[in-house]
DNA sequence: CGGCATGTTGAGTCAATTCAACAGCAGTGG
DNA sequence: CCACTGCTGTTGAATTGACTCAACATGCCG
């Protein structure tokens, strides 16, 4: 149930994202992988919950947790030291994310939006793994997900231009969260350029731009329908 | 020499690797994962060799085999259809490449100069990690490996400058091949360039440019001698 | 309604690219 | 041995795609 109140999954003494009641069912896929590793892991799946712009967990801490968004959006990312941020990936519902094999987690994590998640002590699948060569498969496979995606991301930032870089978005968004011909983007501007490796003025251009062409339609800022899925994926080299 | 004719290791219908008789011994970490891993799975390493330039396997080929560096170096890159080109990683003596979780292979790979790898079915890997949750976990973490590699890359490939992106790479060499306080780069200025999304002009600058501020000496253009590696840390953000 | 976040658009700038010329060097063959 | 050729690397000059800086518009939340 979604009423429980847990006790924080405090990396290092976090006070604490309060535990908000779910208003709705999730449509999260029935029996997912994450479902079945954490099953056979005789692990306990929690549910926890943050508000808009909260880290989750901190590149170099202890990876505690595995996590699977049920409702709202995460990013992770890495920094420089002057503030130059690279987001890695964007984690919508039923995704896994914070599987690191190593001991402490690569990227910081922060919700998007208000997101609640559930979680599985990394050590508990850890634990299944060496008992159970399928959850060990599954580790691996889900590790190899996220590495297929990087390496699509290097193409994209190394050697797309800004357009190319936004016609991919646009479609990945499209693949991954649109209901209804309808996207509902969870992040901002800024969120998108720091992924694509852009500025958000530029994003915002090119968006405005494919608009222009009747490539897409606004209903706000964030709601997009696309018109022509095959001239976007023509712009995406 | 190279005075053995080797038969193309052609990838769809496989005659299979020969086994190459190896011309010396091998500066190769002792006893690395990839040799526990071949040897708990009871497969057979077989060897192989590449002259320079030449295809180990193509994007979107099955994944047949798991190869190890010998001898020589590797690159591994997508392109896009105009010809662009991301290299996604160097593969040097001792490194695994080409272990893809999927069927297929992800990116293509070549040999840089002329390469010896070591190779094992990728089934009999499959087959050892089904009934060995050793040889399981050693897949999960070479492969968290190689994320870890391109969360890095992914945040030089889209937030780093030129010369941040240089430095980075010129420690990442240093680090991984020099030997007696000299680096050997096996690859090209265009390598380079695709390897940091630079072009071949924007590589030979930043390097000139550090020549010139004695951070680093060239004995030829790709015989270097770090002078300040510290300098050079300072560089990259 | 007011205030602050977010998003758009314009103008000028600049880091990296493109285009071009040339230098260095290895391999080849007369 | 040297000329020739092709490939790799360097450097210069001009261009440009994306960025920076700035102003304004929009929209959401209290």
């Amino acid at each position: 149930m979604l009423t429980q109140t847990i006790t924080a999954p405090a990396v290092t003494a976090v006070t604490a994202a309060k535990v908000v009641p779910a208003p709705r069912a999730q449509a999260v896929p029935t029996v997912d992988q994450f479902s079945v590793i954490a099953n056979s892991a005789g692990a306990i799946a929690s549910e926890f919950s943050y508000r808009k712009d909260e880290e989750i967990y901190g590149e170099g801490e202890p990876s505690e947790y595995v996590y699977q968004v049920i409702r709202g959006a995460v990013r992770t990312y890495k920094l420089l030291n002057d503030g130059r941020r690279q987001i890695g990936a964007f984690h919508l519902p039923g995704d896994v994310f914070g599987l690191d094999a190593g001991s402490t987690h690569r990227l910081t994590a922060e919700a998007i939006a208000d997101t609640t998640v559930r979680l599985v002590k990394r050590r508990n699948l850890e634990a299944a793994a060496g008992s159970n060569v399928q959850v060990a498969h599954n580790l691996w496979t889900m590790t190899a997900s996220d590495l297929r995606h990087a390496e699509d991301h290097m193409l994209l930032l190394g050697r797309k231009t800004a357009m190319e870089k936004v016609a991919t978005f646009l479609l990945e968004m499209d693949r991954r969260l649109a209901k209804a011909g309808m996207m509902a983007l969870p992040m901002c501007r800024r969120d998108i350029g720091d992924y694509l490796g852009l500025t958000l003025e530029t994003v915002s251009r090119a968006l405005s731009q494919l608009s222009d062409q009747g490539i897409l339609v606004f209903s706000s800022a964030r709601q997009i329908v696309l018109r022509n899925r095959q001239r976007l994926a023509d712009m995406d080299a």
